[in-house]
RNA sequence: CGGGGCGUAGCGCAGCCUGGUUAGCGCGCCUGCCUUGGGAGCAGGAGGCCGCGAGUUCGAAUCUCGCCGCCCCGACCA
């Protein structure tokens, strides 16, 4: 195609607006336009970046086995009530009533739609397993939409959704699906990891996140420097401790006037915080339970409801302590409480630790558990911390950013049993699909693939992503040579397949050369002087900035060679 | 929803505090000349409900109040 035809308005600033790198590259380049808050146009560029991610997606989950449907995006509130989602979801689905003055919203998922289409026209396993799947717009009224395509509050996804008739074939969908998402994202070019995570609201004990690594990522997340190891910083876990081997020392009773702090009890103790056990007070769905971890670690919340099987958890408030323990915060001991009492698993390699007293001003030193107190239950609850070790290799745990491009569950019968979608097993018994759900982001594949692959100059496309692999860039305005050179190149790696843009605009090379950068096209190849006086053009990699020179002649068959996928 | 900030030409901004000619600057855009391997130069030009509405005033982009929109931080998040 023509640059010159092509509706690219570039800019040579970025919106103040934009904060984030993907958002003013994305502005910047021409991709997209911001219609209102967390809402844009895809300009020709952008939808062909987004039709190129769309393509790997389809072609992969139909290679798996997948059907591609389309859901409406208008949905009854009926549905959304007879699951219980109508009252669960909140502000975020955007309701709204028709001219029959019939509640409707705006789909932000489709497990309702999907699942009351397969209960309708499934009904024998002999119809299972189905995996349907569809790419399309959401609409989520995110509270605070943000970092352009990143947190829109209307957005491209791809949602799958698995039925089957029994727990081992869902792991089975569930398993295809994961192979899938490995596909998909490596096809894309990209560098990700698939993250154990936490399942949320929704249960159940399969649930993966798949992160493309990147430093700008709203997500932090825990990997494994010498094996596959990778969580969710909210799920990860970490080896436990080598148990405590040194001799107890008599427990000692201590004046601590004013010490309420980690730092200022280890103080004025002389004691390394790793030495000092803290009790938190959580308010577990109500209840008031006592938390005990090293001084230097904390507590991971989810983890910590995880583990107490609650539905919520909260850090108690001071009074809420007090109530609980008789003792103000500052001084909280895990001796003689009355509520229940769980600790991390790194408290078990602790000896000889000070706690709170259970009295104000005062601390315990050299108190040991079994000998002092014993906790009702002891679970990994903290939080990761660079250089904690594997649980799996033992290997050392890196910490790093990354953005959650694709989240893929296990469902089980939540959904098929609310909107009582059942299906007739061999033994003639009526039973609940069982279900799974697999989301990807495909606008924000393209926004984090911009924040992983970029530099000072514009977005440097992964090959599989750019809206074209090669622009040609005609420098003959004042020689016609060059200009017929460059318009023949470009006509011969069109007829070779190759996508191609020819910036055939009457600018100055350096507005030209800003501009290819800014695009991120792979390829670029210059017609310019060197040709008119030698009859050779120069292609230069954007991503490296290598530059070969060669005749034009050859162009075709090294572009072709550069630019094969697959 | 709480806290903070911003709305002036397509984009980036100044002017506002201390009210007073015709509201400026850079980029972009249009015309012409010139120039053509990293966002050239010269000359001319178009483009503004100064977010909206009230108020104060002889007079409001500027002061006051209300509203709307946008951005950032937080709470929240399949």
């Amino acid at each position: 195609m023509l640059f010159s035809q092509l509706l690219i308005p570039t800019l040579k600033e970025s919106p103040a607006e934009a904060e984030v790198i993907s958002h003013k590259l994305l502005m910047r380049a021409g991709f997209i336009r911001k219609l209102t808050s967390g809402v844009y146009s895809y300009l020709p560029l952008g939808l062909m970046a987004l039709r190129k991610i769309e393509r790997i997606v389809r072609e992969e989950m139909n290679a798996a086995g997948a059907q591609e449907v389309l859901l409406p995006m208008v949905q009854p509130a009926d549905l959304w009530a007879e699951s219980g989602r109508l009252k669960k979801y909140g502000p975020e689905l955007l309701r709204f009533r028709d001219r029959h003055d019939r509640e409707s919203c705006l789909g932000p998922t489709h497990e309702e739609v999907i699942t009351d289409l397969v209960r309708n026209n499934i009904h024998s396993y002999r119809g299972l397993p189905v995996n349907l799947y569809q790419i399309q717009t959401k609409f989520r009224d995110e509270i605070r939409p943000r970092f352009g395509l990143m947190r829109g509050r209307e957005f491209i996804m791809k949602d799958a959704y698995s039925f089957d008739a029994s727990s081992d074939a869902a792991d089975r969908s569930y398993e295809a699906m994961k192979y899938a998402y490995h596909r998909i994202f490596t096809r894309c070019g990209l560098r990700f990891r698939a993250v154990e995570a936490d399942t949320g609201t929704i249960g159940g004990n399969f649930s993966h996140e798949f992160m493309v690594l990147a430093e700008t990522g709203e997500d932090t997340i825990v990997i494994c420097r010498s094996c596959s190891y990778a969580a969710n910083l909210e799920k990860a876990a970490c080896a436990a401790p080598a148990p405590a081997s040194d001799e107890m020392q008599p427990a000692a009773k201590v004046e601590t006037p004013g010490k309420r702090k980690v730092e200022a009890v280890c103080e004025f103790l002389g004691i390394e915080p790793s030495r000092l056990l803290k009790t938190l007070i959580y308010r577990a769905d109500g209840q008031p339970v006592a938390v005990l971890v090293r001084g230097d670690h904390e507590v991971q919340p989810v983890k910590l409801k995880n583990a107490l099987k609650a539905s919520e958890v909260e850090l108690a408030t001071d009074e809420e302590c007090f109530a609980a323990t008789g003792t103000p915060t500052g001084y909280l001991g895990p001796l003689g409480l009355k509520i229940p009492v769980i600790a991390d698993q790194a408290v078990l390699g602790m000896r000889n630790f000070v706690t709170g007293g259970g009295e104000k001003n005062f601390h315990l030193t050299n108190v040991n558990l079994g000998r002092d107190f014993t906790p009702g239950q002891v679970a990994d609850l903290r939080m990761v911390t660079p250089g904690d070790r594997c649980p799996l290799c033992g290997g050392e745990l890196e910490l790093t950013r990354g953005i959650e491009v694709g989240h893929i569950f296990k469902l089980g019968i939540a959904y098929s049993e609310a909107l009582n979608a059942r299906f007739l097993d061999a033994e003639g018994e009526m039973r609940p699909f069982i279900m799974g759900c697999y989301g990807i982001g495909v606008s924000r594949v393209l926004a984090a693939a911009i924040e992983q692959n970029h530099d000072q100059d514009g977005i440097v496309f992964p090959l599989p992503l750019a809206p074209f692999k090669v622009i040609v860039v005609n420098l003959g305005f004042a020689d016609e040579a060059v200009g017929q050179a460059a318009r023949s190149l470009y006509q011969a790696l069109r007829e070779s397949g190759i996508e191609t843009l020819l910036d055939d605009r009457d600018e100055r090379p350096g507005s030209k050369f800003k501009d290819a950068d800014l695009l991120g096209i792979p390829f670029r190849v210059t017609v310019g002087k060197r040709f008119a006086s030698g009859g050779l053009v120069e292609i230069r990699e954007r991503a490296s900035g290598k530059i070969t020179e060669l005749a034009l002649a050859e162009a075709v068959e090294r572009l072709a060679r550069l630019t094969a996928t697959d």
